[in-house]
This record gives C-alpha cells, structure tokens and sequence, in this order.
DNA sequence: CTTACCATGTAATGAGTTACATGATTTC
DNA sequence: GAAATCATGTAACTCATTACATGGTAAG
C-alpha cells in the first residue's frame, strides 16, 4: 500500500499524468519512495477501479495523456493510512551484510566497499541539502502548488513537515558517511598490524 | 542473492541446520539480514542442488534434523558476491513517507508517530550495543565458533569487522533517535503556533 | 531527419510475507 | 499431561525488478 501512498500524496499536490508521477518519484523529489513506471501505470489503473482518483484524458495533436485527479476517497485512504502505526520490520542491507563479509577478502577490496559507500552517500548527502535549500528559499515546485493548494493557516506545518522529511534523509546519510570512515580508519588499523606481523614473527 | 549470502556466511563459522539459522539470523545475532523460515528451507534446499553446501541427517529418536555444512563452492560463491560493488537502489522508509503526509493529520497523531519510532529505536539501539558488548568481552558464541575456525592472524579482522557491522546499526539507530526527536520539537512548535493562531486573528 | 524525451503499458521473474500443516521432544 | 520450543516444510499472494513493446512529439 506504500506506493499507493506516495502517488495519492503528490497527487494530493497537483493533478498529474503517470509519466509526471514517475519523474516526480524518482528524480525531481527524489522522495522518500521510488518506482518504476512498469508498477506506477498499473497501480494508478487499479486506483482508478477503486475510486480514489479519476483520469482526465488530454490530446496532444495523436497522442493521449491521462492526468489524474485525487478523489474524496482518495485523500480518506491516504488520512487512514498516515494514521496508522508502521509495522516496523526487518531491516535489510546489503552493504552492512558486505561489510560483516569482509574477512574473507584482501583488505584493498573492503577498502573500496568503504570508499564507494563514502562516495554514494556523498552524493546524496549532497542532493538531499540542495532540496532543503529549494525548500526554505521556496523553489521547489512541488511544494509551491501544495502551498497554492492549501489554506495559509497550514503553510507552517506544511514546510516544517516537509523540511523534516528531507533531513530524515540527510541524517541518515551522514550516518553511512559516519561508518564508511570508521570503517576505512578501521581497514588502515589492521593493515599496519598484518605489515608489522612479518617482522614480529 | 542476499539471503543465500547470509545463509552461507553463518554456515561458515560452524554447521547448522535450517531452524538454528533462522534463530540465529532473525534472534540471537540480529544480523543485517533477516528471513523466515518459510524462505529459509527452500533456499537451503536449493543451495544444496547447487552444491555450495552439504546436509547431514541427524536423528533423534524419531526426529531428523539437517545439519548443513559450506561446501568449497559456497565459500567461492560468497567471496565472489562480497566482492562485487553494492548496487544501490531506491530507498524505501514507510516510517519517513509517512512523516511527509503528517499535514493530513492532527498534530497529536504526528507525535505518536514519532514516539513510536524513537521507542522503536531506542530498543534496537540497546539490542545492538549488547552485541557489542558481547562480542568485545567474548560472549558471542557466533563470534567464538568463527575464531575457533579461523587461524589466529585473521583474529584482529574478524573482530574489527564484526564489530563494525554492529557499529553500522548503532549509528542509524542514534540516527532515527536524532530524527524523531527532532520532529517531536517540531511538532510542539507548531503547537505552539496554532495555540497562539486564534487570538492573533 | 535524427536524437532526445514524452507517454503508456505488458509479461516474466524474483524476493519476501502470511497463513497453514504436521508432528516430535523437552520442560514444568 | 500441558505448554513451550524444536524442526521442516508447502501454497498463495504481494511487491518490486527487468526486459520488452510501441509509438508520438519537440528540438537541433
């Protein structure tokens, strides 16, 4: 029901057609969750089955677009799953499972997991600052058509919540940023003990 | 491949059968991986086909337990897949989408939200520094199975990176921690400001 | 006129969850 | 002798990925 989720809130923002959805999703918001069109174009039809959003479909000379509106029992879906308690679950990842494999590798390889989870992290650290940036200086499009959207009473929670949003992604990647050094630190560490081995043997 | 992954790299400090994986996977390690054991059997069956491991049947009185042990090619299978760069993918957090939708709600459903995660958190939080206790003072038999394994040079490693990988855990859980607080004050803020709304009007 | 991007999907497969099934052994 | 826990699975389903399919429009 996440996805369902996702798509119900940026539709929440503004009307918008699946390829808007996919783009939002996945690059311009970067959001707290990703899909692929293969799983957003069947997912907004089997929406629209149940009614809780409604396709308006435009021309454009042969070509047809579907944008999609949120219906009433859209946004009550959307309030009924936001109030629920997270199921909280495994938590599965693939680099710290890596990183727990590392003795059976040359130190040089657990080296490189270190720098390219640095470098990923980086990076994203990087992008998530930017959309902070967007928000607090009131670029970000997607926010500005919910502020349109919305009564000015609520436009304080609005941007706390969505500033919180992002800096969840910032903490966290700080946090893998955090462990990529301790753990290159911690590949030096035993790299000068197995050089000094040689001679103490 | 992750489950596999794991599964192999548990049989490699000592053989197991299916149901001692489970535990050891989903309880007593609290590993970075976690399945049940209904996709545990199978993958175990089908490693077997595969020949990276080997099963022994035990029996007791009328019981059979397969006690599981690495094979050559299991060995050579996880050191390939450890050694392959990460694929990093789409991050996926209910918990931080939902956050995003709290605007829906009233503002004292966004704080249990948020006294949900950090009570979740700061549990996970106590779990992972016991292990780490647990591996410093030599109280993990996990850990003790694999220093009885491995020669003694490899030690220092094994420890380090053991560590590590509960260090990793460690630090997104203080991340979590720093972000639920952070949107509890948020939270109050806004409060604050709605408290005062209707009087400045 | 060709490349990039717009636009919507289907089909097959894989990974993981939920629910169910079955029975033995140990512990109190 | 009842309850906990040991022990191994099967079946149905959901969610997500990968690969494919198809064609239109806009920009250079």
């Amino acid at each position: 029901m996440s996805l369902r989720s996702a798509l119900l809130s940026l539709l929440s923002a503004e009307p918008m057609s699946g390829y808007d959805l996919e783009r939002v999703l996945n690059e311009t918001s970067g959001y707290v969750w990703t899909a692929q069109s293969s799983q957003i174009y069947p997912t907004l039809r089997q929406m629209e089955r149940d009614e809780l959003i409604e396709a308006e479909e435009r021309r454009t000379g042969d070509r047809t677009r579907r944008i999609y509106r949120l219906l009433d029992g859209g946004i009550a879906e959307l309030r009924i799953w936001a109030a629920e308690p997270v199921a909280y679950g495994a938590e599965r990842d693939v680099a710290h499972l890596k990183a727990s494999l590392l003795t059976l590798l040359p130190l040089d390889q657990a080296e490189s997991l270190f720098r390219a989870h640095l470098a990923h992290y980086r990076q994203r650290l990087m992008t998530w600052e930017r959309r902070i940036e967007g928000i607090e200086s009131g670029t970000s499009p997607i926010l500005q058509a919910r502020l349109r959207a919305a009564a000015p009473e609520y436009h304080d929670a609005l941007i706390a919540f969505k500033l919180l949003s992002y800096e969840g992604s910032v903490i966290r990647a700080r946090g893998e940023i955090e462990w990529a050094e301790l753990g290159l630190a911690r590949v030096k560490q035993l790299r000068d003990i197995t050089e000094l081995a040689p001679s103490t043997k």
